[in-house]
DNA sequence: TGGTTGACGGTGG
DNA sequence: TCCACCGCCAACC
């Protein structure tokens, strides 16, 4: 596992219920606020449940992709609280997980 | 070592 | 508001 990778993962895995964020706000948690592309990489490859990466969104609420399974991914969501219509998140401002500074940046 | 791909972001039409 | 094009970083072939 990379560093970046895990970086990634651990930023997803402190997402909380009912919240989202977008691949922009994790990369930039993982250290890397331009590799939000290699985040997508990541997700895509992460095949680990502990890991909430339904929690992930594309910027503006947009839902984006999910390996095919994007019903799935809506469903999880809606699960959640969280108002989906289509490929976008209702409120999204406001269920928007809003991470603070890196803990402990290390690089 | 180099080129292409991808669960994207932002801007423009 | 939606669609298309360009730019970006990391992983895979």
């Amino acid at each position: 596992m990379d560093r970046f990778a895990a970086r990634v993962v651990a930023v997803v895995r402190q997402i909380p219920p009912g919240r989202v964020a977008t691949y922009g706000d994790v990369a930039a948690r993982a250290g890397r606020p331009r590799a939000w592309r290699a985040v997508g990489n990541v997700m895509r490859a992460c095949g680990d449940a502990t890991v909430p990466c339904h929690r992930v969104v594309a910027a503006g609420g947009r839902l984006g992709g999910y390996g095919g399974h994007e019903l799935l991914k809506r469903h999880l969501l809606a699960a959640e609280g969280l108002r989906v219509t289509g490929t976008r998140v209702l409120r999204f401002a406001e269920v928007r997980w809003r991470p603070g500074h890196a803990p402990g940046g290390r690089r």
